[in-house]
RNA sequence: GGGCGAUUAGCUCAGCUUGGUUCAGAGCACCUGCCUUACAAGCAGGGGGUCACUGGUUCGAACCCAGUAUCGCCCACCA
């Protein structure tokens, strides 16, 4: 085979991917083994991959690969949610380009659309998982619209129906009169907007005073049915008990007393409309008040606004402050910035409403739940979140979970009778026949006479059994497939759905199989751009991921979001970090080419510097994967592959692979070069979750391998212990190199000109000097018992003292500033260690081994300064 | 309005649980010199931080405590 100079990603990619799956790498089926299993956080189905898609699915692969290679039996299920409000909102888009309304279409006419567009788009986003190179067993591929979790959801309504948990109530409600549907209170977000604050007299009935409340919302007053103050106001006490007249609708409302009002706000008096504020409701429910909806779906005034029948609600705001100001009832308008809620979806600023609705009781539910995270059966990274979600928990309100969509999981609920008073639940039309009959004792009552609700679930509805809908766990609760795969290990999510989806798993984890859905959750952060703005399709700073991939390969850029993230802190993207990764890539593919140049003699003899490099990077591999295995236990993702990274730059290439390099035209030991190999393919191995397009394909190259010795499916290396002790040798033999090198540099020695070293030590340790020899470029290393006579350069390393015989041409004056600014320094840190150790105090509170060190400080330095002094002597003569 | 978290090199972050390890580490960026026969997508060398601020505890504080400032996040019905 002929190894390419440059590492092409794009052929790679494409042959390796394609090797994986004919190899059936990814599949997994219950065995013998112990599980590991990953359920992907389903993508909406008619969605495109973004950044965040990105960085939350390399972390899964990683994690999932890794395990594959720990022996687990890995399975990843993928799969789509069909985001019953997202994706009915782009249908009716679709819609208006044609000049059509969801109106104008049928029920079934409208599905059809859905579904074809589902089908059209909805294998998008799952192929360019496939890019990225996700190892999901693709066989399992769900969506939450499959007949089998179809049935699931519909199962889980009827019986959490029949458990008493799912009652239909009328309620205020958040309504979306853009989607014209409710949403849940985790569906409204809180914007702060500039808005006005009306003062607005109200003339008191059969008197000439009146009372001045303040709104934000004047059009509501079409919908008042009280005005309220505090009972204990002094400035309204003479009107208790009176009515006042709501101008332009001249309607006659009480004046109610309420100790809800701030008297400090506004006028203290406060306009009540019970049908479009929750909080008037509250009010209007504890005063026995009516009620006046004055709204449309689509929040147009309906006929209780008169003349303004049919106008939208902010049209309305402006005309009725006119109307107002001309009836002299407009005291006064202030500015008034507040925040007002707006559909997460259509942006639409909610509606407020009374509606009749179906709701999940979430007390009970929660409590397991709870629990779970709180006592670390489910442990969160970061674990801050835990605070957050207990917050949310303690107060949550039931879910409203009906919504007045077309494109979703329609309500197992049978109306028979002329109203909607009388139902039925049932998993099938059947089955609610059967037991419609039985509670009407009506046996004639047939189908025909049937009204299925037409409201559809909250699309978390069906993702919050997602882990056990995927394994059809909820139809067949014994089954094996759930058996065995359920509770799946890790979820890796954004904190943004933390409620939405993460809290509603384990409570229906604990409702369905009482047990936790997953045994930890990993959220990633949220990816910005470098200024920290979200990354979004409108203010376009959001890369396409596969021009990415195009550019930088997909193990680099996979490099180049895992570099910097950490879990729960936000992403700060920067294409930057893709060159990084691509970098990373190039080195492996170099590394590896020049291993594979090298020829190989086994009837060579091991030379001790061999030797002596095998065993250092022996002790320094292991120590690198003691870090990454711990690394891995509390998800530090992002420092497991640094120290990786720098395992394969710093240690393997810039001085393993150095320090064995065969001078030009000699041939190398068989051993070393077979031990070389392997130590890169241990780095492979560890590499592989995280780049393993590259090294898939370089240990494909390094040896013939059969089916079963595919990269995705080697064995992860042991963790052996390490000798500390080595790998600080080493790390001072280095440093003497790194000295030696820098002396060259200020003096302009060339490499060429070989050097003698003296050292002048108390402690030989001589294991790596044939490697300082080599390295340094020196001729050789002396070991003497006292300063050399005659003019040397020098330089310290711990109290050990090395000498370089001066050339010709010295540069003395740079050589005695460098000693006269390290005697600085050493005089400083003496008169530090001096300065503890003189004071009582230190000495006799301070443990005994703090002290002795301090002292071993003191002398150690004394002992230098002497030394340097020496030297400086020495050089000034 | 309530709560949580953060503030350490130009940037992104470790370190803080258990205060003392030769006066704070990493990656990137930056500066200097090198196209040296794996790699200029590289090699060698180098500079850079009063650990946000103010107090306190302690023989000793980036680390513990209190307060201040700034930023971020979550929750919430003040019209």
């Amino acid at each position: 085979m002929e190894i390419p100079t440059r590492y092409n990603p794009k052929s790679t990619e494409e042959k390796r991917y394609t090797y994986w799956l004919e190899g059936h790498y990814f599949y997994s089926a219950p065995n013998d083994k112990e599980p590991y299993t990953l359920v992907i956080p389903p993508p909406n189905v008619t969605g495109v991959l973004h950044m965040g898609h990105m960085l939350n699915n390399t972390i899964q692969d990683v994690l999932i690969r890794r395990a594959r290679m720990k022996g687990y039996n890995a399975c990843w299920v993928p799969g789509t949610d069909h985001a019953s409000i997202a994706t009915e909102a782009k249908i009716v888009a679709q819609l208006k380009k044609e000049g059509l309304s969801k109106s104008d279409l049928s029920r079934e006419a409208f599905l059809d659309r859905a579904w074809s567009w589902a089908h059209k788009h909805g294998g998008i986003i799952l192929e360019q998982l496939k890019k990225l190179g996700c190892s999901c067993d693709w066989d399992r591929t769900k969506f939450t619209m499959d007949e089998e979790l179809s049935q699931a959801v519909t199962k889980v309504f009827v019986d959490l129906y029949y458990r008493g948990l799912i009652y239909k109530g009328h309620r205020m409600v958040h309504w979306d009169p853009e989607a014209k549907t409710t949403v849940s209170d985790e569906e409204v977000v809180y914007e702060e907007r500039q808005g006005k604050l009306y003062h607005l007299k109200y003339k008191v009935e059969n008197e000439d005073i009146f009372i001045t409340i303040a709104t934000t919302r004047p059009e509501t007053i079409l919908g008042d049915t009280a005005v309220c103050v505090h009972p204990k106001d002094e400035r309204y006490a003479h009107l208790k008990g009176k009515k006042v007249i709501v101008p332009v609708v001249d309607r006659v409302v009480p004046i109610i007393e309420d100790d809800y009002v701030d008297r400090t706000f506004g006028t203290g008096c406060l306009k009540v409309t019970p049908a479009h504020d929750a909080n008037d409701k509250a009010l209007a429910d504890r005063h026995g008040l009516g009620f006046i909806d004055i709204f449309y779906d689509d929040a147009t005034i309906n006929e209780k606004g008169l003349h303004y029948q049919g106008k939208d609600r902010f049209e309305v705001r402006q005309e009725i402050v006119k109307e107002l100001q001309q009836l002299g009832v407009l005291v006064k308008v202030e500015d008034y910035d507040h925040k007002v809620g707006v559909s997460e979806r259509t942006k639409t600023v909610i509606e407020p409403r009374l509606s009749v609705q179906w709701f999940l009781k979430m007390r009970e539910i929660v409590v397991p739940a709870l629990e779970a995270v709180m006592d670390g059966t489910i442990q969160f990274y970061p674990d801050k979140f835990k605070n957050i979600y207990r917050y949310w928990m303690g107060d949550v309100r039931d879910w409203n979970i009906s919504r007045q969509l077309w494109w979703g999981h329609r309500i197992p609920v049978y109306y028979y009778g002329e109203g909607w008073e009388d139902f039925v639940v049932a998993e099938t039309t059947e089955e609610a026949l059967q037991i419609a009959r039985e509670k009407t004792t009506n046996h004639d009552l047939t189908l025909g006479q049937f009204r299925q609700d037409p409201d559809v679930l909250d699309t978390w509805f069906s993702s919050w059994i997602w882990p056990i809908s995927v394994f059809d766990g909820i139809r067949h609760p014994d089954n094996r497939e759930v058996s065995y795969y359920y509770p799946t290990q890790d979820l890796v999510t954004g904190p943004d759905i933390l409620f939405f989806w993460v809290a509603r798993m384990i409570m229906s984890g604990y409702a369905f199989r009482k047990k936790r859905p997953f045994t930890n959750v990993y959220f990633t952060g949220i990816v910005r751009d470098k200024q920290r703005r979200k990354m979004s399709k409108s203010l376009g700073n959001s890369p396409d991921p596969i021009d990415l991939i195009n550019k930088y390969g997909a193990d680099g850029v996979r490099v180049g979001l895992l570099l910097s993230t950490h879990a729960g802190n936000d992403l700060l993207f920067d294409e930057h970090l893709c060159l990084q990764g691509r970098n990373f890539a190039n080195k492996i593919w170099n590394a590896f080419r020049l291993i594979m140049s090298w020829k190989s003699d086994k009837y060579i003899e091991t030379s001790e510097l061999n030797q002596v490099a095998l065993e250092w990077f022996q002790h320094r591999f292991h120590q690198a994967l003691t870090r990454v295995e711990k690394a891995f236990l509390t998800y530090r993702i992002s420092d497991a592959l640094m120290e990786i990274y720098k395992l394969l730059w710093d240690d393997f290439c810039a001085w393993y692979l150095e320090i064995i390099k065969p001078d030009f035209g000699e041939i190398l030991p068989l051993s070393v070069l077979s031990k070389t190999v392997g130590w890169f393919e241990n780095i492979l191995k560890l590499l592989h979750p995280y780049m393993p397009f590259i090294t898939e394909e370089t240990w494909q190259y390094l040896k013939p391998r059969s089916v079963g010795e595919a990269l995705i499916i080697t064995p992860w290396p042991e963790t052996k212990s390490y000798d500390a002790m080595i790998l600080d040798q080493f790390e001072k033999a280095t440093q003497v190199i790194g000295q030696v090198r820098a002396m060259r540099k200020s003096q302009n020695i060339p490499h060429k000109e070989l050097l003698t070293l003296n050292v002048l030590t108390k402690s030989q340790q001589a294991l790596f000097d044939p490697m300082i020899l080599k390295l340094a470029h020196l001729s050789e290393l002396i070991y003497v018992e006292e300063e050399p006579k005659e003019a040397t350069f020098s330089f310290l390393l711990g109290t050990d003292e090395y000498f370089i015989p001066m050339g010709q041409n010295v540069d003395l004056p740079t050589e005695i500033e460098k000693l006269q600014k390290e005697l600085n320094y050493q005089q400083g840190f003496l008169s530090i260690a001096r300065k503890k150790l003189s004071n009582d105090r230190f000495v006799s509170s301070a443990p005994s081994n703090v002290v002795i060190s301090e002292r071993k400080k003191e002398s150690d330095t004394l002992q230098r300064i002497q030394l340097l002094e020496a030297q400086l002597e020495h050089l000034s003569r």
